[in-house]
DNA sequence: CATGAATGAGCATTCATTCAT
DNA sequence: GATGAATGAATGCTCATTCAT
């Protein structure tokens, strides 16, 4: 059996994920994530640093899991649009797959951001520079518009993925007022992207 | 004489935002305001309940300039298209008119959400609403595409502002490396809003 | 009219006790106070130095008050044996008249005891002289018992009266339970007093 | 060995005694406690929920061993005179053992919000309704005097023994200007229990 | 005299982290 | 590696008192 099990250092990010999720960074204590991981709360520190290096390495993990993602792609899928709605697919599937997981990373970023700024920049740095680049690519390829410049079509495209769910994480109503996820992801993929990435051929 | 004198709320407030974008909400200590703002301890607390209430209020308090501007542009201007992107100009000077504020906006909101969940949803809910008002005014009007659901191209409008503006605030060297936020407005009105919201007119 | 109208000093006075028996010292604001006295809490400083004092003079007030009495009844009462009674007879009187004072008199002695120890165990050691006085007196005609030191025989009908009084302040249960404090009251009267102080008559 | 060491928690309960009777349970800081107790700061809430439960615990702690020293009684001790001379003993030898402990028990308990609660109450009455039974059981075997009734005559004794006590907590000029404890104990139990409770004969 | 905004000293409590077992 | 008792730094908030109006 392959990976037939968690190794303690996963299993106390998991719980980690949960409780964050559930109550928050600040509001929970390093006892409330050892009683979910079911370990004893001073094991958490021969995983960890602290509780912050908890929260800065789940960040770490996930964000570098999409920027190798994103290096697969690249190598995998000739389409610079392809690779694109592909990423884009990602994203959303990772929130369906582990709401809890987005819930911490949407959430609790600002607080990174302030202790650990220059290396979660330079994660962010990467996957922006990463998309620019797979839009630069289609733009020179002629395939995608040249109206704007790569990198604030980097921004734009991840904003709106994000601020979507976003709004489905911190607005539970919304989704019942309207519909799933899997449909506002439709609908960005189908419509906005294509009219605006995908070059408006003269004709 | 205009405007003489900032209320003592006005001017907590004001050094609370300073304060906040400076050293974070949770960084900072409530002694860390009332100097900034020239008060004595105690009358953060004759102003606001708690150091939460600050932040909070000027969450509240923004949020609802926004919403005002809303229903003012609403009143006096006709035009679906132009409705949002006055909005759009909005947000965007306003970060550049008090980088600060919007530092606090986006830095602390989260933690707010997890406090004043209900309060600040209905806020958004507002927001994203009236934005998707305007948008299905403008597909009735047969002025913008109907191939996109109001709610979600809300959604994703604010979320390339927010997404574009938060990267400034971030990684400061983007300004740098690329050009300035005046500039990515420009890009994301120009080609974004029309190549997504206009209606790709038949034929 | 005669003393139509209570003194500012009486109103603040009043309404402490009131707040005071209600709400415990420590657990009341000078602002209860005010706002129960129906003037600003500014004002109180002007008829007291502090709140200790506000509580302190209550205290003052009625143990003079008892003191006075005393007094009094020493001049026109002969009999040693009538005048217990009758101190007994004023004690009870009291909490009935005013239970929230006799509270706040109970209550929050142990407070002023540590400010105000010297002064307050002056009105203890005139009130318990002055008890003993009328007791050795009544010895000394040959009306009580000889056979317990006058000191001793205060402190134990003080004790018995106040005890009884502070059971049915703090266990509000005992009253229906059993019966009215008026009858507790003739109970140690009439059987206790003269048991007790009543010289056995050898016959 | 017999009770060689006195648990953590047995330690701060002393500890806190002695603050609290020297400095009062207002006056002084939890880390005053701390420092008696040679613990750190923390570890008082390791054992203790707040400084309330603190002093709360050593009012439960105590009257509940009272309380069992009557049930024993009950159990060991034919008459019932006996038995209220003994318990009267006791709570007098209580305050000679431990007389930090009684300055407590009678000046700092009463500050207590908790101490209307139910919870106090309840060790009240059952000490008092105890006491109550022994008088009863005297009566009913008409060896006490049927002329009041068990409570009050409860209220009675255990006011004559607590303002006694009192006085000498308070005040501490008397016990020189007179006599020793000891000696007032014995006059009380001599001359008051008896002529009090014990039937007066006929003829 | 009356007011109540302003003041700031004071303090219980929390909780991440350590370390002896 | 695992444990959890011990640690103590860190801080938001209260509220009696003052004083300018």
């Amino acid at each position: 059996m392959i990976s037939a099990e968690l190794s303690k250092r996963e299993i106390i990010m998991n719980a980690s994920i949960k409780v964050f999720a559930a109550k928050g960074y600040h509001s929970c204590r390093t006892l409330d994530i050892s009683k979910e991981a079911g370990v004893a709360y001073g094991s958490l520190y021969q995983y960890f640093k602290s509780k912050d290096d908890i929260l800065s390495s789940i960040y770490r993990d996930n964000w570098n899991f999409l920027l190798q993602r994103m290096d697969l792609l690249n190598q995998t899928e000739k389409s610079p649009a392809i690779r694109i709605i592909k990423i884009f697919d990602f994203i959303f599937r990772n929130y369906e797959q582990n709401p809890d997981l987005i819930k911490v990373m949407i959430m609790e970023v600002p607080k990174l951001n302030q202790f650990y700024g220059k290396e979660h920049q330079e994660l962010y740095f990467r996957f922006f520079s990463g998309l620019a680049e797979i839009i630069a690519e289609g733009q020179k390829k002629d395939l995608l518009s040249k109206d704007i410049s790569p990198i604030i079509a980097a921004f734009v495209i991840y904003g709106a993925a994000d601020n979507t769910i976003r709004q489905y994480v911190y607005n539970t109503d919304f989704e019942s007022m309207h519909f799933p996820l899997e449909e506002a992801k439709n609908q960005i993929i189908n419509y906005f992207i294509p009219g605006y990435l995908i070059k408006k051929t003269g004709k």
